[in-house]
DNA sequence: TCCGCGCCCCGGCCGC
DNA sequence: TGCGGCCGGGGCGCG
């Protein structure tokens, strides 16, 4: 599924393909048109499918950008900038192609919902197998309240400051560390996935609480997750169920993790624990990870 | 007013 | 081989 990394990828491949096109019209799957009309928010989120063709068509793709795990797509058009915001839910996908046949992949094709047809003749489709993904336009970016909620990218130099702050409010003291550092207001776009392996690097029990970290293993917490996500971002992403990025390829970061889907710790070679913490699965090493 | 819990959306896939 | 049940990001309603 899409975490941090593989939306970064997402943004980098799509970028090329789609900035300065100007969108000519929106086509919706028999899926989309059907749900929305028996009041269903299946994947266009916030305004009807009429509406939401009529606010983007002759717009100019100006920028994409990534905040957390949404997609910011930004149009022009001679009055205003305005939004798409776009959530890849669990097995969304986009492409770039002059026919839906092209993206060569049977489900995501079987499987597209959006496709915005571009004055080059090409098409931005939106995938989505389990539809859990949405795509809604905004006005001003102040709208989106769910990307406004989110702590500041982990890359950037006041992420730390406000992780730290973040985690020591009253609210964590008493829960497990990974429900932290999975919530968006403290960390933003850390998944499960990622979370198991930052916790693995860091070498901290996934159990363990907050109130039980000291700021110094706090601190190398929060520099094993920015590790881990660039490390995601490095190679490609990862491939568990079903991501696929603007080319249709799989990453290949699953194959460098160290404990997440693993039966074997990849540091002492010890059995791995498997839970569920804070309602996700949670892999873990009881050897490595105190 | 804020918080937390449970539900909902869905199809792939696991296990019986 | 068939099928019931589980999984999961995030929004929302309710208590």
């Amino acid at each position: 599924m899409p975490e941090l990394p593989e939306v970064e990828h997402v943004k980098r491949g799509l970028s090329p393909k789609i900035i300065g096109e100007i969108i000519t019209g929106v086509h919706f799957s028999e899926k989309v048109t059907a749900g929305k009309s028996s009041g269903k928010q299946t994947i266009i989120k916030g305004t009807d499918l009429e509406t939401f063709e009529r606010n983007i068509i002759g717009s100019t793709i100006k920028a994409l950008d990534r905040r957390s795990k949404y997609l910011i797509f930004t149009l022009e058009n001679e009055w205003h900038e305005h939004y798409i915001i776009s959530h890849l839910g669990m097995s969304g996908a986009y492409f770039v192609v002059d026919q839906l046949e092209d993206i060569g992949i049977p489900n995501y094709i079987n499987h597209w919902h959006v496709a915005v047809h571009l004055q080059s003749g090409r098409q931005l489709i939106y995938s989505d197998i389990r539809r859990f993904g949405e795509l809604r336009y905004i006005e001003r970016l102040e709208e989106a309240t769910q990307i406004m909620a989110i702590a500041p990218e982990p890359f950037d130099d006041e992420a730390l400051d406000y992780y730290l702050t973040q985690l020591t409010a009253s609210k964590w003291q008493g829960r497990t560390i990974k429900e932290a550092i999975m919530n968006h207001s403290v960390v933003s776009g850390c998944g499960n996935i990622y979370a198991c392996e930052a916790l693995h690097l860091a070498r901290i029990n996934p159990n363990k609480t907050v109130k039980r970290i000291g700021r110094a293993k706090r601190i190398e917490l929060f520099q094993a997750i920015v590790h881990v996500l660039n490390e995601g971002i490095k190679y490609g992403g990862s491939s568990i169920s079903s991501y696929r990025n603007v080319e249709g390829k799989e990453g290949f970061m699953q194959t460098r993790f160290n404990i997440y889907g693993r039966k074997i710790c990849a540091t002492c070679g010890g059995p791995v624990s498997q839970k569920v913490i804070a309602t996700r699965n949670t892999h873990y090493c009881t050897h490595c990870q105190k």
